[in-house]
DNA sequence: AGCCGGATTGCGATCGTTTTCATAGGGAGT
DNA sequence: ACTCCCTATGAAAACGATCGCAATCCGGCT
């Protein structure tokens, strides 16, 4: 052992005078140790600076220690949307805690799919999170006869049966806001919805037309689809003033739409909140503190969805049973000065 | 060899009528082989669509064939600025391209840079791209005494000395925008700046001072600070008009201050580019072609940045020579119509 | 004292590659 | 015909971990 090679489990364990099984026992945390082998290989693993040889570990155990991250999305949005990052961030997060390598892949054209499953396929991972929103996403199809344990962002489109997801409750956090909006004693209520591909927007809708008690007909007088950008918020605020002009609530389904929305309706002359009640959804931070006024919003925690993601992949990967595969987190309304 | 067991090199040599080595010999594009064998080979690996076990061959070649991409920034610039989607973008498709694993590092707080320490220095990547652009930071010192490859984007603060790093030439970009200004007939052009605390913005002033003439004394007059953000920008204008009322020019260092810039000569009654021509820098096409009026900008091409940063990390992982140990990619000026 | 059984331990095979070294094959040169 | 050399190949030894299996130790019973 030279100076300069990094120490190898042979070498931890003459040190802790063991046998490397018993070495990588501990390592392991197996409970047939004695309490003198155990600290003994501790020591000595702290004294040489010891880290296992991921590559070795992987060969034997046939697991990898990496899960790709997988995120479908057309190209302008992942640059405008803060919510990318914020998800990116998380996954990162995560996966550094269990100690387990994030591979981050971008998929967007043919090419990249084609990419994508060729990676997937070829076992350089245990498990994949995927965030594809979208209606038809060739990605799902792919993943989802891949013999690999996956996790979904939400609902992907198409049948559900046997995927595992964590999900907002977007129903829910819509009710919230609705009620929130009929409880200040505001009568005329609209909605701006996201793009209607994908399940989080309809969701929102669902929860929207729930809370009203309206059908579907009623409501398309009520809404006008903003597709989950700053401009489209503000061009389907416009739009709404103009076909419900006596309107004193509208509820958001996204914090960055609701930015527009709020320029909009500053440019008609309207009060926000006295004339009318403006809520977001997503909380985020760096959007709906800084309006004007500060934007009353549902808050879905991306971290949290994000970390049980991580939790409940892990737990397929290493075949532990898993008691629910569809888990939906709460959400919960942050009161501001909007509404 | 089960149905299900992903086919082993031994399998693919036993189909081509070779042994392991020759086969190995193919995948590795050795020279020392019959073309009869090439094709054999070849033939078998598509036929039994064989893949490489990575973790098998990390062990030998002790490269893991995977790189690691660290960001030391802020928590609120991640979210807000979509150049970090850009550059993680960019980053994800050119290792793909070079089958090479990204594992994403956001490291922010000293926490994160222990984790990093220990990730690097358990020798789980073979090197590593840093974005470090700020002054005094830690991450940037814990990487520089590692033994592992390197290579930055931009200059990190601290000396120079034996750094890999592949810059655009914000300098030279800079010169560019104030010329272009300069050319239009302009005689009162002012310049906002990112934050001092990063080379970048420094560049571009120090391209703005001497395509100006002026020194340090006279450039305070005529520049402020817009801290690279929106809200930023915006209030540094601000802070011009009322320091240089009758400027007609200004080179603003970011599109993102820019745009903030643009609302407040909107807001102080000024027409761009009649009374006030504007010039950012980015080029950031999402935020450039959407400005009230479209923005001239310096574009400086991230995607060309990190695919240059990949290029040369890998020849420095591989142990070629590499010409220059510092890279530095042209700007150009790209007019729309503010200035 | 002899035997039994559970708790610890170590041996050695194994994972799927790359790579060194020795060998076989076949012109070319004498 | 014999050597010489160069090319293409294969056998086998790594790489550094995990884990099944057998061996050892020890106290407690009979």
């Amino acid at each position: 052992m030279s100076i300069h090679a990094r120490p190898t489990l042979e070498d931890v364990a003459a040190r802790a005078g063991v046998s490397r099984a018993t070495a990588s026992r501990v390592l392991n945390s197996s409970p047939r140790v004695s309490p003198e082998a155990l600290e003994a290989v501790t020591a000595a693993v702290s004294e040489l600076g010891y880290q296992p040889n991921r590559a070795a570990r992987a060969l034997v155990t046939r697991r990898t220690g990496a899960v790709a991250v997988l995120f479908s999305e057309p190209e302008p949005k992942i640059f405008d949307d803060p919510h990318f990052a914020r998800l990116i961030r998380a996954g990162a997060r995560a996966l550094a805690d269990v100690d387990v390598q994030m591979v981050l892949m971008l998929v967007h054209s043919p090419d990249d799919q084609a990419r994508a499953h060729r990676f997937l396929a070829g076992g350089h991972v245990d498990g994949a999170l995927v965030f594809a929103p979208h209606q038809n996403d060739q990605l799902v199809s792919v993943v989802k006869k891949l013999p690999l344990p996956v996790v979904y962002a939400g609902k992907p489109w198409g049948p559900l049966r046997g995927l595992h997801l964590v999900d907002n409750d977007n129903e829910g956090g819509a009710v919230l806001a609705t009620e929130h909006l009929k409880s200040l004693g505001r009568k005329k209520i609209v909605h701006v919805t996201g793009p209607l591909d994908e399940l989080s927007a309809i969701d929102r809708l669902s929860g929207f037309k729930s809370a009203m008690g309206i059908d579907d007909k009623a409501s398309t007088k009520l809404t006008a689809n903003g597709g989950f950008t700053t401009q489209g918020g503000r061009k389907a605020m416009a739009e709404l003033l103009g076909k419900v002009p006596d309107l004193d609530a509208v509820f958001v389904a996204s914090d960055l739409m609701a930015a527009g929305a709020l320029e909009a309706l500053h440019e008609a002359g309207k009060r926000v909140p006295e004339d009318v009640a403006v809520v977001g959804f997503d909380d985020h931070v760096a959007i709906a503190e800084h309006t004007e006024p500060p934007l009353t919003s549902v808050r879905q925690d991306s971290d949290q969805q994000v970390k049980h993601m991580v939790a409940h992949l892990m737990k397929l990967v290493r075949e532990e049973p898993v008691k629910t595969k569809r888990e939906m987190l709460p959400t919960i309304l942050v009161r501001r000065e909007s509404a």
